[in-house]
DNA sequence: TTAAATATATCGGATACCCAATATTATAAC
DNA sequence: GTTATAATATTGGGTATCCGATATATTTAA
């Protein structure tokens, strides 16, 4: 069992990921593997192709990003609609976390 | 249908409960209303009581809070576990979402 | 041309979050 | 004391998230 389980299990942050990937992809295009990259650099764990790919397909029905494909890589980036379900989903996020980061 | 929902369902926030109410306790002791108060004036949508009294009971069963009863109204604080469990949250809270606050 | 490696994709299922509805308890009003 | 009000509590269920396992596709290595 995982030191510190017993205190991180209140904030599994469920339900966070497709708007951690909305705000990773808006500041650069990535695919997959470098969206896990970054999401395992972030929170310590890193999501499993069965967690990384259906999110991005459900963003993408979405219409927030779209896809542009080289070989066996797939490059995500943000759609225009993409940009403004970001700057919702940041606001609400913001106002609801306020003062969280202060020390 | 709501306006903007859309673009708001790509980050609904779920599981975050439990850690905005380790935060908000942290502030100062409240009741469960005046927590869903709280909630609400961030989020703009208020938890409804079956969603606020059992993240509550589990927050105590996992040692994180303790209650004070006066009446009908029940006082909840953090207890020196629930400090340690927010902060170690807040940790990794901050860490999964760096910069995600700047304009 | 196999074989290995890497990226993407899907499927089934466990989990748990949250809500709506309802019930219980306690205070306050009268 | 009865009624109204408000806080707390529970239960059942829908739903979406996420993971593990597995499958497919493309490139690279040998």
């Amino acid at each position: 069992m995982k030191k510190d389980a017993k205190y991180e299990e209140c904030c599994d942050m469920r339900g966070m990921l497709s708007f951690l990937i909305l705000f990773l992809l808006s500041k650069k295009g990535m695919h997959g593997q470098e969206i896990a990259d970054e999401i395992e650099k972030r929170k310590g764990s890193r999501p499993s192709p069965g967690t990384i790919y259906p999110a991005l397909k459900g963003l993408k029905e979405s219409g927030f990003i779209e896809e542009r494909r080289g070989g066996k890589i797939i490059t995500y980036t943000l759609t225009k609609d993409g940009e403004r379900a970001l700057k919702i989903s940041k606001q609400q996020f913001c106002r609801t976390f306020t003062d969280v980061f202060e020390p």
